[in-house]
DNA sequence: GTCTATACTAGGATAGAC
DNA sequence: GTCTATCCTAGTATAGAC
């Protein structure tokens, strides 16, 4: 039991938290990078935000910003694409407006829950530039497959031309981020709004609609 | 007939297009802030690709960056708003759909051909920051407005929770935006798809879209 | 209207002490 | 693990010549 903390003490004060002093890095690096854009965010600006030197942070960064950036990136979609292959499983085939559904829901529900509204880091133009962001595409396009597949079996896909309906629901599902931005509360309702809209894009009448909600509650928790 | 240019000649050419030295900055400057980044790129960049040298910005901006910005904004949003008052005026009250139609596909048209896309400049978060977004913004919510009453009045609304509607809407003809980010070419036939979608959205039923489709025919190309 | 020259600031990154 | 000190680059902005 080591009562005190390896290295030199901080400047100011030993943090308050129970975070360690990276993700306190991360935490901070997060709120700047989405409030103020990550390129308009300094080093300097981070390290003050957690208490530490601008030095400081290379000890658990060695590449500096775009190593936070890309970590944070990848926090943004894992959650989601690793739970969307059980889904697949576990709706039923006769109904697939129900998987679109759930997909869009937990897609918004963790959209809406991660700290700081990180998703929106993905759509800054100095991001997509950035080396950080090639593995969170790749991993976001699996997500849009399968809204293309989940799209395309559900009633009508009256949404679009083909090809590009994975593309117009995944942006509708992340359209929570925007949501966020606007300052708009994000509660259960405005969730399930959004996945309804989802489905009322492709075409579902009202019926199926509530059936898919319906069946999506015992679904989704379960999770 | 003066067929020399005022002032001191370019360091490299005389330029080969007929727009003003302004007209060009901006030009230059906005197909970069959207690439990169307002905050990502540099005066120095943007002097470069007019084929100036940096300095020489000042004479036509004398606040630099972000006078070059507040213009850019102003731009991707008059034409739009100009439009609205007719629009509201010239459709039918019964059929409160096609208004709602036709300012969305307005709106779509007019972002799908804004040069570079400029659209997007109002997402990045170092730009709504700066003092420059401020008229935008008070623009941009007089549409908004619009959008709030044309949603209320359309069939169910049941797009979402009060108060939002407009919200909603407006973010979804802005998806245009995104689209042309992710490299789509915009028809005819995505801006349609756009506008339908906002319907069905608020519940109108396939044979409402279709009538507006076709009475918006007649509107929109008057003006 | 554009140039050269230059001053100034801010940000990223490294070395070595504690 | 964090500090101090410092270097270096890149970016903004101004003054005055052409």
């Amino acid at each position: 039991m080591r009562s005190r903390r390896p290295g030199r003490p901080r400047h100011i004060q030993t943090p308050d938290t129970d975070l360690s002093a990276r993700d306190q890095v991360l935490d901070a690096a997060a709120r700047l990078f989405v409030r103020q854009g990550f390129a308009a965010t300094s080093t300097r600006e981070i390290a003050d935000k957690v208490g530490i030197r601008q030095a400081s942070l290379y000890y658990h960064f060695a590449s500096g910003k775009d190593e936070i950036l890309g970590e944070l990136l990848q926090q943004s979609v894992r959650p989601t694409v690793d739970k969307v292959a059980q889904i697949e499983g576990m709706c039923p085939p006769e109904a697939p407006e129900t998987a679109l559904y759930v997909l869009m829901l937990l897609d918004v529900r963790t959209l809406a829950s991660l700290p700081h509204n990180t998703g929106f880091l993905a759509r800054l133009p100095e991001v997509t530039r950035s080396p950080a962001y090639e593995p969170y595409d790749k991993t976001r396009r699996g997500l849009e497959d399968a809204y293309e597949r989940l799209g395309r079996q559900a009633v009508g896909s009256h949404v679009v031309v083909p090809g590009t309906t994975g593309e117009w629901l995944l942006n509708h599902a992340e359209t929570v981020i925007l949501m966020r931005r606007s300052g708009d509360r994000i509660g259960g309702a405005a969730e399930a709004a959004i996945a309804a809209s989802g489905l009322r894009m492709c075409g579902a009448s009202q019926d199926q609609i509530d059936t898919a909600a319906r069946q999506a509650e015992q679904i989704l928790p379960v999770t």
